[in-house]
DNA sequence: TGCGAAACTGGCCGGGTGGCCAGGACAGAT
DNA sequence: ATCTGTCCTGGCCACCCGGCCAGTTTCGCA
């Protein structure tokens, strides 16, 4: 039994408050058979805790760009949505690019990320 | 000393798989500045496990297209990863495509959508 | 009655994206 | 040694994307 797996426990960390993560950081940075996981890296498990006060509120996003939004995380092109929503590919662009600036993105996938992290939308 | 402010932190465990559950309270059990919560108590943070039993099978990732699909998750254009992982951009399409095909998606926004559903990657 | 917000549409264009072709280097397995 | 898989690179090209300009309509609210 001795020989049995020690299938290491990768652990991400969710922390709000910086100072807290520093500490856990610190503390779990060295325990044998754990380990912090890499941004982006799937984890075993998940520290986290959230800030109540840092919930500002939902952004300010209207009926259509939800709907764009919606399409978008299914990986849907300008064109698909436009025939979706029975609108023009401008008009398309044109929601995308409101959401783009609304949720400080780059492009269509981060717009997509940052949505999900804000829980405005479930993947 | 200097170590008088530091308020314990207190953590709470939800895990599902009861195994993972005993060997994290192992190893976290007696680190300084540390300590489990009791039930019901309020908890600096909280590690949570999903039930295993959810993640079928991880889909076979090479290292590279985690890297890839890693910065690929935070918007990162196929020029910015390159220049980020110290490649060519035609590399960079070579790996983008891989993940297409292994993630059954139709573009880079589809892929990261699926990656984060299927646990490959942590928004 | 005006006025702003939301929704919608068009043209234009530089740059990004994804698919296709081709190739080479290198490690491990048969 | 051959083969398989990963990683890396190039060129080419049709298409998509996002940002810019411009405009219209409809709606609710002051």
């Amino acid at each position: 039994m001795s020989a049995d797996k020690a299938p290491e426990i990768v652990l991400a960390l969710e922390i709000d408050d910086p100072a807290l993560a520093d500490r856990l950081a610190a503390l779990l940075g060295n325990i044998a058979g754990l380990r912090l996981a890499a941004p982006g890296e799937a984890a075993t498990a998940t520290i986290l805790a959230r800030d109540p006060r840092s919930m500002p509120e939902d952004i300010a996003l209207t009926q259509r760009e939800l709907d764009v939004l919606a399409l978008m995380a299914e990986g849907a092109s300008n064109k698909l949505i436009a025939r979706q929503l029975g609108i023009s590919v401008h008009t398309v662009k044109f929601h995308v690019g409101s959401l783009l600036d609304k949720l400080d993105a780059t492009g269509r996938t981060d717009a997509v990320a940052h949505a999900a992290r804000r829980g405005v939308i479930e993947l």
